[in-house]
DNA sequence: GCCAACGTTGGC
DNA sequence: GCCAACGTTGGC
C-alpha cells in the first residue's frame, strides 16, 4: 500500500492512537476491488513510500478491519469528497491499518528491480500506479529476505 | 520540472 | 462504444 512519506509516512502512522488509522482516500477502482474483496482483517501489508527522495518499502502494518465504506467521500468539504458516493450506495471503501514494524532500512525501489524472483511483482511492471497491489507469499518471503 | 503511462470525461 | 483531450501518478 503506498503513500508519499509527506503526506503521511510509516512514522506518522506510528505515532497514530493505537498505532491504528483508516487508509483513506483511495479512488481508484482497481484498488477498491482489492481493497474491498481481497483484504482480509490480519492480513499483512507493506507500506511502500512514494514520490520521495528515496521510494521503497519502510514497514510492515496490519489489516485490522475488513473493508467498509470511506467516509471521507461523504464530506463536502473534504479533498476526498465523490459526491457520487452516497451512504446507501457507497462508491469507495478502505480497511483500518495498524503499525507493525519499520524495515530495519528502507528496501529502495530500485533494490527490488534488481531481483529476478520479484519481476513480476505488480509494483514493478511499467507504468504501474495503483495505490493498492497485490503482493505473492513467494514475493512476501523473498523480500523480507532481502533486508 | 519533465515526461511516460494510465485513468477519466464527455462529445459524437 | 469510440476516442481525443485532459488530469493524475510517480520515477527520475
Amino acid at each position: 500500500m503506498k503513500s508519499e512519506p509527506e503526506e503521511f509516512s510509516i512514522d506518522d502512522l506510528r505515532q497514530c492512537p493505537n498505532q491504528t488509522e483508516p487508509w483513506n482516500g483511495v479512488r481508484n477502482y482497481q484498488a477498491r476491488n482489492l481493497i474491498r474483496d481481497e483484504m482480509q482483517k490480519g492480513d499483512l501489508a507493506f507500506f511502500y513510500h512514494s514520490s520521495c527522495a528515496e521510494p521503497g518499502i519502510a514497514g510492515i502494518m496490519t489489516i485490522t478491519s475488513s473493508a467498509y465504506p470511506d467516509p471521507t467521500a461523504f464530506d463536502p468539504k473534504g479533498k476526498y469528497y465523490d459526491l457520487k458516493s452516497r451512504r446507501d450506495a457507497p462508491t469507495w471503501y478502505l480497511v483500518d491499518v495498524k503499525f507493525k514494524r519499520k524495515m530495519k532500512c528502507i528496501i529502495p525501489l530500485g533494490e527490488l528491480k534488481d531481483h529476478k524472483p520479484l519481476q513480476r511483482m505488480k509494483l514493478l511492471q511499467r507504468g504501474s500506479r495503483l495505490s493498492v497491489m497485490p503482493v505473492s507469499q513467494r514475493e512476501w518471503d523473498y523480500i523480507l529476505k532481502l533486508e
